[in-house]
DNA sequence: TTAATTCATTGCAATATTACGATTAATATT
DNA sequence: AATATTAATCGTAATATTGCAATGAATTAA
């Protein structure tokens, strides 16, 4: 199938595992990691940076964009990337809430 | 392709989406909370609770011990899953990391 | 206008993921 | 021993993801 099922599960719980699923992959955390040092940064300079082919960084950088995390803007024939801040915030509160599940109440069963 | 080139980036990049990945799917998310609720659990009641078939549950189940965080003691018939707390301690300390980059520092580019 | 630059899109091949029926392995119960 | 219970594994179908060459669209430079 292929298909996840998300019928089946909460909208907290299915928006968890969008935002994870875009991090799921080391380019796209690179691309993460470069917009947040670079601040202002070209798909050109993140081709470069990144090293894989122009396309694939492109298609990375729309799955990004799609889940809001990052914006583009047009500027001549370059795109200047950066990353959405307010997006960014509310989506670590939710990935938070998700990590900082209590772990000390109980012992553990096994 | 369909297979990411993890040589071409960091080992920190390539842990961060490893993690990620394992979030990246509803079902495993619901796994982990239930485990996080009840403590103790069952392979069956994880079957009961999330509504997947037994195969599939088992197969997720893997992946979340793959990675260290599940562990599962085999008692009678059953088999009994608890979150693996030092490793979920460890990772949430990758991830936080990554989430927590700075957001201050500069003006958006766009 | 022509050529160059930059990036998006299309199309495709290779591989991965998801889901589950059928089966197997292990233990428990009768 | 025969049966039941529980969960892992195997095999397979359907779909998704990754990567890139080729191409297209938009702007800029000559």
């Amino acid at each position: 199938m292929g298909l996840a099922k998300t019928e089946m599960f909460t909208d907290q719980q299915n928006e968890i595992s969008l935002f994870a699923k875009v991090f799921g992959h080391p380019a796209r955390v690179a691309i993460l990691q470069h917009l947040f040092k670079i601040n202002s940064c070209f798909c050109g300079d993140l081709v470069n940076e990144i090293g894989l082919a122009q396309p694939t960084i492109s298609q990375h950088l729309k799955e990004l964009k799609h889940l809001g995390l990052i914006k583009g803007n047009v500027e001549g024939t370059s795109v200047c990337y950066c990353i959405h801040k307010e997006n960014w915030t509310a989506m670590k509160t939710v990935m938070t809430e998700f990590l900082n599940q209590d772990l000390t109440e109980n012992q553990d069963c096994c």
